[in-house]
DNA sequence: TTGTTTGTTCGATAAAAATGGAACTAATCC
DNA sequence: GGATTAGTTCCATTTTTATCGAACAAACAA
């Protein structure tokens, strides 16, 4: 878990949990940054994805993504960038971030999901 | 959403929202309740899901589950029996309940999940 | 060094969730 | 009818989260 060079503390892989990260998006401005950065090339700095919040309000739902391994943050002069930490979830939690961000890959609607019952 | 035969109210299809499942699957009895569903063949009554708890807080979690959207409890005789609505999550959040599940379907952790950056 | 920008931390308040006892309801049995 | 079972609803309490202004810190520029 240790505090990174940037001085943010990231969680290791091993450490993830399910329930930290489901509470971490189970609201509404935590998702919209997720969604964010997963369509973003490139990552973001805070201010950009303050969706015109203050910023200590953001700053505490930041803090909780990285705390749920969502994100991860590094200084880069006077700004903080994010990216999502989509590597170490795929690994951790495979399909988790697709599902999440409607990259099926899987039987689209309609399709023949697998069902218990046969239809 | 109206209320069904048995007299809960069950969200559709249409209505359902991430968040809320998100929130639903925040906490650890309900996610344990969610995985015994899912490893069970037959649906489950509440009894048999309350892991030691209280009548009244489990009553709390099964709601909160059901309003989600993520199970399905109907009544038969004094038992209310529950059942995880995989097909309906399936069709609206593909490969999320797998992910949630660890059936993975997806490469296994040490394959090549999609990454943007090559290793 | 003073000022600016970007974001964090602090602290106080408000809102939302969780907890569990007690009373209650519905189905079933005797 | 009375007793039992299974779970819900009500209510009060506690715990956790969210919100946001204000003070603060770090990096940088003039």
């Amino acid at each position: 878990m240790a505090r990174d060079e940037s001085g943010f503390s990231h969680p290791d892989e091993g450490t993830l949990s399910l329930e930290a990260i489901f509470h971490a998006l189970s609201d509404s401005y935590r998702l919209r940054i997720v969604r964010a950065l997963a369509a973003s090339a490139v990552p973001m700095n805070c201010g950009d994805l303050s969706f015109g919040r203050p910023k200590s309000s953001m700053s505490h739902h930041f803090r909780i993504l990285r705390a749920a391994g969502v994100l991860h943050t590094t200084s880069q002069g006077v700004e903080h960038m994010n990216s999502l930490r989509r590597d170490m979830l795929d690994r951790r939690f495979p399909g988790l971030m697709a599902a999440i961000l409607g990259e099926t890959g899987q039987p689209a609607a309609g399709d023949h999901p697998r069902r218990l019952t046969p239809a």
